[in-house]
DNA sequence: TAGTGTGAATGGATTCACAGCC
DNA sequence: GGCTGTGAATCCATTCACACTA
């Protein structure tokens, strides 16, 4: 089965348009147009249908799109309107905050395990969540297999990264969303996602620089 | 002064070569060749070398790049050869892990000011750097001013993110990381960089099932 | 030989321009 | 009149190919 090419770009921005709907429902408008979306995400309006357009026809000439509908669409195509369990490696700082994190549940993410490496931190429920309790690294295999999870998110530090990486890949994790300040080597058909704080302040800082 | 147009996905590219030769240099080694860099970044040779290239010559054909300098020339090109003071907006789970989080200060960010709204957190000292206590928003100009602060960082939920981001450019921030789940409205002298955990997910959601 | 730096070619993504529909 | 959907044109980033140097 050959997909159609989507330019990565175009999905990262399905995203943005998801929030945005979603943000115009709760405001109680039910129909919106590219333009008005455009606006709001500082995109052009013709890049908004463009990418649209990629996945099917989801507006009315002269109208626009129905946010409801366009809403169901793109989550449908994001693949979020289902409920996707989702692991955390790495209970510091870091990892217990995104453990309390909110958003996540909001948007069908359920974090329904915690590992960490600490015999200190093992067995402690979490705050925020008294129903989980952190768990060894080494369990990660069973769990993954036994709550048939695809998602995890690590939280470690750079050095541990790797290691609990393959870990999870060998249990069968899909996608991986990482933390750690490390490019991750892993098997192609996983899916990896980082977010390193210091690369965006150093992009910040040259931007400054720059505007300066 | 007119620079050279350089575009954004090299500079975005810049931070990670730095942050492998920061890795390279801690395991004593002191030249790397594009080709190298390239393997442990999954990106090619070539690329490596056009970045490099809008900036000045760095290499040595025949022997490749000298660790150390180009460390420092990359540094330099990010605005990251000094140290930066960067405030905080929000007090909440998210912002207390970024306040501990080392990395900031190993690359030459450092956190001089911590600003909530809620009045119960007010003034109850940072548990990782006990020197600095949690301020009233309303003091952001004050401090902004006194401390010189260029760069800040915005963790507050997103209805109260604007607002924060408003303060922020009205005292003279040049620049914000925004973790809020929504797009900034500011200044376009002003650099923003957004990191919103549930776009990463539903990236990864995206990419799991087409993988499927 | 091993490796950089770079003009030229390619490949992708964005924008333009407009036909068509409400 | 307002707005979508889309081929064509443009623009920009990546890759190729190779001259050049240690």
């Amino acid at each position: 089965m050959k997909a159609a090419a989507i330019p990565a770009p175009a999905v990262r921005r399905l995203s943005l348009y998801l929030r945005e709907l979603e943000s115009l429902w709760r405001s109680d408008q039910r129909t919106v147009s590219s333009k008005q979306l455009g606006d709001a995400l500082k995109l052009t309006a013709t890049q908004i249908r463009k990418d649209l357009a990629y996945f099917g026809q989801f507006g009315q000439p002269g109208i626009g799109y129905d946010v409801g509908a366009l809403t169901t669409k793109i989550r449908r195509i994001l693949g979020t309107d289902r409920t996707w369990s989702v692991l955390l490696v790495g209970a510091g700082n870091l990892g217990m905050a995104l453990s309390a994190y909110r958003g996540f549940a909001r948007k069908g993410f359920r974090l329904v395990a915690v590992f960490d490496q600490d015999p200190a931190k093992i067995g402690k429920p979490l705050p925020t969540i008294p129903s989980l309790s952190i768990q060894p690294v080494q369990e990660i295999a069973t769990v993954v297999r036994e709550k048939d999870i695809r998602l995890a998110i690590i939280a470690v530090p750079a050095e541990a990264a790797q290691e609990v990486s393959d870990l999870l890949v060998a249990a069968g994790v899909r996608g991986i969303l990482n933390f750690a300040p490390i490019s991750l080597h892993v098997d192609p058909t996983v899916a990896v996602s980082a977010v390193d704080l210091a690369v965006h302040l150093e992009q910040l800082s040259f931007q400054v620089v720059a505007n300066a």
